[in-house]
DNA sequence: CAAACGATTTTCT
DNA sequence: GAAAATCGTTTGG
């Protein structure tokens, strides 16, 4: 079934980004359906996390879609070339949001490596939130888009997750956010494959 | 209007 | 393991 908007509405951030471990994320662009297991995830409590483009509630052209209730796709460019795909969550006004960051490839294996110009599937096809994005055919275009489909949605397959099997750590690529950069606000899957391995421990 | 920066990935040593 | 690449967004003048 397709997660409902009130999964998202919620207000615990770090609830839902453990929630969305073994959810599977599915994409429909140009008619081509890709799918994936979640296997990674970061959350940004908004206004109160210096590691947040919302922090201090700074609204700017980028950052509105993160104002909007939960449900919402909040997709974004970093360095120019990678898109990183985020969901956001709670209510109207509240800018929290959970960046996607590596998933488990399920469905258009053969898509996914043609989008990302390889020839054999490997964990980097889809570790990491720009390599992701990129094979699922994410783009900055979609930010907005609502998660109930018919272009991004998530669905719960029924897969479950021993509670020993996820693991919280410390954010990647935050140094800059002080303090904030040590909260445990990570969360993967342990010992599997599609785990960025990029600096984070 | 111009300059600096980054929620990363890839490639080379 | 370390360093470079690269451009939209943000910030300052």
């Amino acid at each position: 079934m397709i997660l409902p908007e009130p999964f998202y509405t919620r207000t615990d951030v770090v609830t839902i980004a453990k929630e969305l471990l073994g959810k599977v994320l599915v994409t429909n662009i140009n008619g081509i359906t890709t799918s994936g297991m979640i296997t990674e995830t970061e959350a940004y409590a908004g206004a109160s996390d210096k590691a947040s483009h919302a922090f201090g509630n700074r609204r700017t052209a980028r950052t509105e879609v993160m104002f909007a209730g939960g449900g919402v796709a909040y997709v974004y460019l970093c360095y120019g070339i990678h898109h990183l795909f985020n969901v956001v969550t709670n209510v109207q006004d509240t800018p929290h949001a959970i960046l996607i960051r590596a998933i488990e490839p399920l469905e258009g294996i053969p898509e996914m490596l043609q989008r990302r110009r390889m020839e054999i599937v490997k964990p980097s096809l889809t570790s990491g939130p720009g390599a992701m994005s990129m094979a699922l055919g994410i783009h900055t275009r979609h930010t907005g888009l609502s998660l109930q489909g018919p272009e991004i949605w998530i669905e719960d397959r029924g897969i479950k997750l021993s509670k020993n099997k996820i693991v919280s750590a410390t954010r990647v690529g935050v140094a800059y956010a002080a303090e904030d950069a040590y909260l445990p606000y990570r969360f993967f899957i342990q010992d599997n494959k599609y785990v960025s391995k990029a600096k984070g421990l």
